[in-house]
DNA sequence: TTAATCGTTTAGAACAATCTAAATATATAA
DNA sequence: TTATATATTTAGATTGTTCTAAACGATTAA
């Protein structure tokens, strides 16, 4: 490869590790899957760990979790007993993914904390009319209602992507 | 206030930490945010650093970076030279103000990023054809498409939102 | 002006995350 | 089975973040 076209690759795999720890992922996951997504055939971990100048056990770990993602799979090359990585290409495919496990988890989650908060606190105001217990009550049902959109927002998107892809498919088979 | 009440208090901020945290704030403006969401007055450092058990010290950054993102509003006490704090209760307000200043400018940082190394390839793609240059060339054209359809999305959101916030003011008035 | 009361900044401590190199575990081929 | 190639785990080093306590600076009241 020509020196200029192995420049703009390490300028999109540091923009990758930008983005990544942007999300909340980390550095190097981002630069793995860029590393990957400028490769035409799958990688190994040894060299991915050679290309990033980087450990083969932080390779490893890394890996794994762009595998969790489902942002990277395994693939076989046969008759080498190493493992191959390349990178998943459908960029909703992963968004979908990432949706349904990291922020829907977390928005369930508040939102059945939330929930138990506010019933407490109706059951105190059963008990006891003070003005404080009002305005606790007041402010978790808004709380409790906004995330209850955030949560119905994202599943909203979830089923259109998911619609979205079906009908694609759909039109390919036939 | 009760004892019950209190504890229905602190979960909440533990939780609006949590949030805060996975959200990729530090958690402490979580529990600032908590705390002054929570309270049915405005609030000074002294006493926010005691409901926390942190120092003042933490409390003054912290609550800076919950005024930049507009979360809390500083709030004036007639005769009393103490600086009062209350949080922002329009929560669509904040997510706007957030993807405006922080989703904003990632994508449209990463857009030119990519934009120009995209640019770069197709130069060179005009003095030599080899397959690595081909391939780099298609694999940033999707990757740019991706990220310019994110930014739409959010560009609609956030117009969507400013119109919704407009339509509720005119209502209002009228 | 001086004393008192705040808010902010800073130096270093405490803590947490990430990385490497080496050890260990696992799988394949001879 | 044994030897070899590979992947994973781990202990400790490195780095980065966040926190506190104290110093500093600014503002107000006397």
């Amino acid at each position: 490869m020509s020196n200029k076209i192995v420049e703009i690759h390490e300028s999109v795999i540091e923009t990758m590790g930008r983005i990544s720890s942007f999300w909340g992922f980390s550095k190097i996951m981002g630069q793995l899957y860029g590393l990957l997504y400028l490769s035409s055939k799958p990688l190994t971990l040894q060299e991915m760990a050679e290309s990033l100048s980087i450990s083969k056990g932080n390779v490893s770990i890394n890996i794994r979790n762009l595998l969790r993602w489902n942002m990277v799979k395994r693939v076989w090359v046969k008759g080498d007993r190493k493992d191959y990585y390349e990178a998943e290409t459908d960029f909703w495919k992963i968004i979908r993914g990432v949706l349904r496990e990291r922020e829907k988890k977390e928005f369930s989650q508040a939102l059945s904390s939330i929930g138990k908060l506010r019933q407490q606190t109706k059951e105190l105001k059963r008990i006891s009319k003070t003005a404080d217990i009002a305005f606790t009550e007041e402010r978790l049902k808004n709380l409790e209602e906004f995330i209850a959109n955030m949560d119905k927002m994202v599943s909203v998107f979830i089923t259109l992507e998911d619609l979205k892809k079906n009908f694609w498919d759909l039109t390919k088979k036939a």
